[in-house]
Order: structure tokens, then sequence, then C-alpha cells
RNA sequence: GCCCAGAUAGCUCAGUCGGUAGAGCAGGGGACUGAAAAUCCCCGUGUCGUUGGUUCGAUUCCGACUCUGGGCA
């Protein structure tokens, strides 16, 4: 870690950058919004929908309002059709971090996408082991031909370790890690821990809202509720229009898939608000699998989340 | 009122040629290093509507009843 950035961290009074997390509908925007004020900090969104431009009432953006309280920055990024993961997200970050710093603000991460959370906390680094894109294409061209018999094999003779760590119908991670096996050197151990060799760039705190199952679910059927009000559909409708290939990631956003039966006449809209629903509660629950097991998390409890004070676990002397 | 179909897991349903039952969804748990709001793995006992009868044995066959659809009046 850079001892500059320590520096200028400790100009400020903090030793850490908060991220707080949380499942959806669990009240991170507003808490945000409240912790950045009291801090004089400014939100940095880790969110894979947030940075979509166009996509705001169903990726739940901050609004025009709150954006006015607080600046926030990584959010409409790129538009729909634009390729995005977690290595572009933690370039636009790094860069977003040390420029608030170098400015003297403190910036707050706030946002639900684990893997940006955890690839940020640990300081994965992917430019030790690049990806061949034609590569991991061709490999899709023969899973669609021949299946994923034959590529899982020649993974795990490349990477023996695999045969446990990888499932055979997970095809995603099948054919990346055999692109990625292929077009470097050592094992997926070895890249990994290679990936990790340095640290983090920054040193993070992280924070984690956790509500009661059954109150949480409420919330989200709430909230879609709401969005319906202020017109989720629409948005779909234009996201439809688009006409993007389906699996290009804003296609598979949460609260734009579900109204696209609708829109083509196959299913009714109460039918699709519940789907929504239902979806939004499902991922709710992935999410809070990934927090739970995140290492170095504070919890917060909904009850305690209108007093909480971040300051007290982010400031110089805290320990 | 009569006729027909159905009643089995939280929901939708399958099934048992008579030996107390299993899928999908929901729900729960888990994994996760360039699509991550993605992708994938694991977890199934429930008076088989009620009540009589036949039977060694009924959720299964027969009768009655109750309820729910649909049809005829």
């Amino acid at each position: 870690m850079d001892p500059a950035v320590q520096k200028q961290l400790e100009n400020m009074g903090f030793q850490t950058i908060p991220i707080i997390c949380g499942p959806t509908a669990s009240g991170k925007t507003s808490f945000s919004i409240r912790t950045a004020k009291d801090l004089h900090a400014e939100i940095c969104c880790c969110d894979s929908m947030q940075i979509y431009r166009h996509l705001s009432i169903g990726t739940a953006k901050p609004t025009e309002e709150e954006k006015r309280e607080v600046p926030h920055h990584l959010i409409d990024l790129v538009d729909p059709d634009t390729p995005f993961n977690v290595a572009s997200y933690l370039d636009a970050a790094y860069e977003k971090i040390q420029e608030l710093l170098e400015n003297g603000i403190l910036p707050v991460f706030c946002g639900g996408t684990g893997q940006y959370v955890t690839a940020l906390q640990k300081g994965f680094d992917f430019e030790g082991a690049p990806v061949d894109k034609s590569r991991e294409e061709g490999l899709w061209k023969e899973y669609e031909k021949n299946g994923i018999e034959e590529i899982y094999q020649k993974l795990i003779r490349l990477d023996p370790e695999c045969k446990e760590k990888i499932h055979p119908n997970n095809t995603k991670r099948v054919i990346h890690a055999l692109a990625l096996l292929e077009t470097n050197s050592g094992t997926m151990r070895e890249i990994r821990d290679q990936s990790t060799k340095n640290g983090p760039k920054f040193p993070f705190a992280l924070f984690a809202i956790d509500w009661p199952r059954e109150q949480l679910y409420e919330r989200i059927n709430m909230r879609v509720d709401i969005m319906m009000e202020q017109g989720i559909l629409d948005e779909a409708k234009w996201l439809f229009e688009q006409n993007l290939p389906s699996d290009c990631t804003a296609m598979q956003a949460i609260g734009y898939k579900e109204f696209f039966p609708y829109i083509k006449g196959e299913k009714s809209l109460d039918e699709c608000v519940e789907l929504l629903k239902q979806h939004s509660r499902n991922y709710a629950k992935r999410q809070l699998t990934w927090f739970r097991h995140m290492d170095d998390v504070h919890w917060i409890s909904s009850e305690e989340l209108d007093e909480y004070n971040i300051r007290l676990y982010i400031s110089s002397e805290y320990k």
C-alpha cells in the first residue's frame, strides 16, 4: 500500500475508507448519504448495474435530490451496450479514489455488488493474467457444438484442483477458467495468489447492513411497488427497444428483464411485478451469502442503523 | 337440484396395477478473481379433504359427506 495514501487519509483524520454494503433494499443509499454528510465525504458506488446510464429507477440509483445533497461518483459510466466488468470497475474506482484523496475528500463506498467489494478489499490485480477474449469465444463455440465434457476434461487436466472448485454445470466458469489457464502459465491457485500478492491498493473498512429476513423481504416488495409508481416500466420498455443481445449484462438486470414478457404480450403486468419481487428476494439472499463470508465486516443491525456512526471505526484513533 | 372433474409439500401438479409418496416453483444453506442484479451446487414426512366399507394392509378400490371448478336445468 502506498504510504502517501495513508498520509493523505491521516491528514483528514482517518485510517480507512469505508465501504457500506448490504442486500438490496436494506437502506444503503440513505445511510451512506447521512454518513457522507457527517464525514464531509463523497460517495462512490460499487454496484455493477448503476454504472449503466439510463437504468436509474430499476437499479435504485440515488435521485437528483440525493445527488445534490452529496456528490456521487462511479455511476452512469457507460451505456447499456458497453461491456463492463470488475476489472473496468477497479480501474475507474482507483482513479476516482486517487482524485478525491488528492483534493482532501474522503470517499465513502456504497453498493451491493459483493464481487466489486471483495475486489477492492483484497486488491485483486488482473494485469498479471490477461484473458484472451477470442480464445474464450472460441471455447463458447466449441461448447455449443460439442457440449462441456471435453472442455471440462481439458480444464482438470491442466489444473486438477479445478475439479473440486468448479462444477461442470457451471459453464461460464469452466470456460473462463480454461481460457485463463491456456493463456497464462500456472494453476488457478497460482494465478489467484499472484493477483493478491501486492495486497489492497487502499485501506478499506467494510460495513454491512443486516435486517431480519422477513422484514427485508417486505421492504423489497414495497420498493418494487414504489418503482412501479416511479415509472420503472418505461425504463424497461426503453431498454427493450435498444435491441441489445440478451446475454449483455444490462439486459440481465433485475427490474428490466422481468417486464420483457409483458412488453411482448406474453404475460400480464401483475405476473411480471410478482416475478420481479421474487427475483429481488432471491438476489438479496445471494448477496447475504456473499457478505456473511467476507472478512472483517462490521455488521450494522437494522435497529442501530439510525444511530450508527461509522466515524468511530475509521478515524485515526480507532483501535 | 342433477351430471362431470378435482381435493397429495407453502403453491402448481405427478404418482402409488393396494405395502404410508416425488417433481417444478417458493423457502433455507453454500460457492464465487475480467458477464456477478450473472452463473452454479446442496437440502423434500406431508393427518395424500372428512368419514364409513372391502382388505392382513387403503393416500390408492367402493359408498356417503364437505369443499372447489365446469356443464345441464
